[in-house]
DNA sequence: TCGATGTATCGACGAATGTCAATGTGACGT
DNA sequence: ACGTCACATTGACATTCGTCGATACATCGA
C-alpha cells in the first residue's frame, strides 16, 4: 500500500526552498505541496489551533471531537493525516492519545512562503 | 464541556489570525484553509515558482505549459484556481494573459503559520 | 474579411478526499 | 475475567479534484 511518507527528518536544508526565489524542482514542489495539502482543510486547521490553544499545548481526540462537530473516526482520521504530514505528534498515554503541534514544521512551512 | 476561548473581535485585519496562538473560528479556519488548499498541489506550487522566477516576474500560459509538462487547458485551470485564491493576478495584454505572483498573499499565508 | 494564435470553457473520466456507521484493538477498573 | 472506555481501522458512499480532448472565444496580422 502506498504509505504516505512523513516529511523526511534529516533534511537540514529545508530552510532554503522558498516558493519564490528560484524555480522549484518537481521533488521540491511535491514536498512543499504535501505539507500545504494537509493544511488545506478547514477542519485540520481548526484542529491544529485547538491543540495549540489547549492546556499544556496538547489534546486528546475526546477534547477535539465536540469542538469541530465531527465524528470520532473522522477526527482520528484527520489527526493521522496531520501526523503523517509531520505537523503533529501523537503520544499514547494510557487509554488516551495526546496530540501536539510540531511548531518547527509550521515554521518551516512558513519559511517556504518567504523570499 | 468546551473550554471557552478568547473571542476575537471581527478583525478586518488579516494580519493577525495565526493558526497557533488562539483557537480559530470556523470562518477563519475556512479562509486560511482555502489559501493552503491552493498551495496543496505540486503543479500549482511549481507554477508559482516558475512565474516568480520569470523575467519581469510574470509569465503567460505558453511559458508555463512546457515546464510543467501538462496540457494548456490544465495549466489554465490551475492558474484560475491560483487567481481565485488571491495568490496570482491575471492581466490580458493582446493575445496573451500575463500572470504574476501576489507576494503579499504569500506573506500573509506565511504569517498565519507563525506564533 | 479571414485565418492563425493564445486562452478559456465544456464535458467526461478516473482518482483522491471527507464523512460516517460498524467493528476492531488495547488499556484500564472492578 | 469481564465490561468499559478511548481510539484506530474498515467499508461504503457522495463529493471534489486533476487531467485531457474538443471546442468556443478573443485578438492580431495579412
Amino acid at each position: 500500500m502506498p504509505t504516505t511518507l512523513p516529511l523526511l527528518p534529516s533534511d537540514a536544508a529545508v530552510c532554503c526552498s522558498p516558493v519564490i526565489g528560484g524555480a522549484l524542482s518537481t521533488e521540491e514542489a511535491e514536498r512543499i505541496a504535501r505539507t500545504f495539502k494537509a493544511l488545506g482543510d478547514p477542519t485540520r486547521v481548526r484542529l491544529l489551533s485547538l491543540i495549540a490553544a489547549s492546556d499544556e499545548g496538547e489534546a486528546c481526540i475526546c477534547d477535539l471531537t465536540e469542538p469541530v462537530g465531527l465524528s470520532q473516526p473522522t477526527v482520528s482520521h484527520h489527526m493521522k493525516l496531520l501526523v503523517d504530514a509531520g505537523l503533529a505528534t501523537r503520544e499514547q498515554r494510557g487509554r488516551w492519545a495526546y496530540y501536539r503541534v510540531v511548531t518547527d514544521a509550521l515554521e518551516q512551512a512558513s519559511l517556504a512562503l518567504r523570499p
